[in-house]
DNA sequence: AATGAATGAGCGTTCATTCAT
DNA sequence: TATGAATGAACGCTCATTCAT
């Protein structure tokens, strides 16, 4: 397959939270993090089917031998690897809105910019794709993936209920819903890289005046379940 | 990796379109239709690092021999199908506004509705993703999907236009891009088997409500360029 | 673990026969013997152990994908190999009674005779022991092992029958078993390389007096069923 | 491979006997006395092959690196292993013949029955097939076994010696050996879950008038050396 | 057009072993 | 005495590919 350039080559790629291993020594949750980290790397830099054992215990110097110790079969190095990525996100999230903007609207249009910011980085703009085409597959990562995004949401839909204290709960949820959604969207589009990237400043207006239409405007059918 | 219970089993996976070979038999051509077929299957069922040579020769019973004799290497046959199947997406496009509605809203209501029933098929689901994630790293999938999205935007901003002539073409591009990202999106919560596909009707009045306000009432900033 | 010296190292083993794949080229059959006779050669030579798939191909001089390519997994060729040697044995058996003796005593002790002089050969010494070892943890070769020895018995029944009419069934069963076990034990104590090798000549004297005394002379108890 | 059921799963396996460690405490004898268990019950459930470092240490919920404390190496451990069970079979056939019944006739009839009783246990019926196998391969294995029969042989020589006092010592050798390995044989056709488990009675009653006829009937060739 | 045969590289995993803690 | 960490080699197996038939 024909390689797209990398134009950040050496990405640092952090955010990694993953618990200490029981009784372990803290070399060993340093190698296992430096494993985890090259691990991640391959994944943003070329894809899942390049995230092979070998390549990765490659990366970061390694033997294949210590990686297997480390992590004794395939399966759970990508589960703590999706685990420690997702989580590091989740923290990220809830590090976000403990500084409280006055009105909703204003922390609803700060919200939808820190995500669209958060999109366009390389390692997000890679590695969502590959979560979204995991999880079809596999019931771990959907069920992770998805227990990330129902967090994210929690902070929309406490706006939403602020400002439309009017609709019921499943119309709320879905407005939180689709607002989630369709910033998402917007990474194949103008992520990291992707066409539009350079127009990420007017589309975040277009979303911002969108979002806040239909959560001033929107009115639930009647048969709206 | 825990699999996914595949709830329409035995799904068609139909809808591949491609050129037939110069100098080729009729009977080369449906012979590689079937290869084709069966790694749409593949990809479909069990994602991208499932699809080798092997597993695709084995689905459509036939010999490695065989499938390497129609497809002389991986890279042939993986952009052969995904061509072939963007192909069919593109005319399936192609053939949706041929009966012209009344009103642009009306227009722009049933083009939502259709992207959005699509988006819930088991097809759509589980291709998508793949092709983000694959479009991250080869630029032969990044270009033809962007093209299909390219061509999938044109009717969007022909309503846009016909609505608000008074924007100039960024804006309006901005507004077809944003539309059409924030429906792709929903693949990922609401489509086949995912956590609210049931709310896809209720989810798709939210966005048409959204779509339709953000076309009427988006300003564009003094800076937009 | 401390190795036994091999006294005829570059012992032939012959004696294989399997079936020719269907569709399969005489090349492909060619192949498919050179990789058991390798096999065979490290199970004598070297035991079960050190049968794995890499020295059996690297014993014929082989690609470790050409052997995977003829024997998909290692159980198949395993179970190729035994199925092989134990047919072999089979047809050796076969053609043993062809030339019918005069009495059934000197029957008797021609058969003893030839099986004494199977079990002093090394690859009946090292192989059946192998045999024995694998019938107790695999049903395949448990099965297939029984099977040979129950075509080995039957000229053995027939003989006591001519000796013993007065018997009933199971006794001569029984009897003909003795006799088979009793020979077979002596793999381990006169087989070849073994301490007794030598005695096998006296032994095999003892052994006759022993079977044809215990024909004549054995009298069913009164339970016995 | 397929694995033959066990019909007496949870199996003690005890009567492992060898020294304990020079200048060692008893709670590393324990260990080792454990680890030693652990192996033999893999060895008899699971065959040799199975029998690697790593399932020994999990079969014992010990980690591997106390494993390799206790016996630096495989062979170390096997070597123990192994004489540590031929060690207790020895002293298990010292403890036989304290009690002295009257006729050598009888006394040839008990020792029968002991073996062909002993024969039927899981251990044995296990255990002898893999060190008839091993000692193919392995001298250290081939000396302790063959001593051990030689010890088993003794109390068979003396009984022989009782009833024929006219027979050369060579000759009651022959007889001696060709009893204990008839004996033997019958361990791969009517030991434990074999085919003739259930006719171990009337084998018996084969054998012991065999084993009578031959010892009261044999008359020594005249080249008998 | 299709199958059989073979290669060479890589896959995830297990192995026995060594050494620091 | 016991565990954690790491190595290097080998395991069975799958891969994409090439070529003869």
């Amino acid at each position: 397959m024909t390689e797209i350039a990398h134009r950040y080559q050496g990405t640092a790629v952090p955010d990694l939270t993953f618990p200490p291993r029981e009784g372990g020594y803290p070399k060993g949750h340093e190698t296992r993090e430096e494993i985890l980290r090259a691990a991640l790397r391959i994944l943003i830099e070329e894809g899942y089917r390049a995230m092979s054992m070998r390549r990765i215990a490659a990366q970061c110097g390694m033997k294949l031998g210590n990686l297997t110790y480390h992590f004794p079969n395939r399966e759970d190095l990508v589960q703590a690897l999706l685990d420690a990525v997702i989580t590091s996100y989740e923290i990220e999230f809830a590090n976000i809105f403990h500084d409280p903007s006055t009105t909703p609207e204003q922390r609803l249009e700060l919200y939808c910019e820190l995500v669209l910011e958060d999109i366009r980085s390389k390692k997000t703009t890679r590695l969502f794709p590959e979560l979204w085409a995991l999880s079809n597959h596999d019931t771990f990562v959907f069920e992770r993936v998805h227990d990330l995004y129902r967090r994210a949401r929690a902070p929309l839909e406490d706006v939403i209920a602020e400002m439309r204290p009017d609709l019921a709960e499943p119309a709320r949820h879905d407005i939180a819903l689709f607002i989630s959604a369709s910033m998402e969207g917007l990474t194949v589009f103008a992520g990291y890289a992707k066409p539009f990237e350079s127009r990420m400043q007017s589309l975040e207006a277009v979303a911002a005046r969108a979002f806040l239409d239909v959560v001033r405007n929107f009115v639930a059918p009647a048969d709206s379940a």
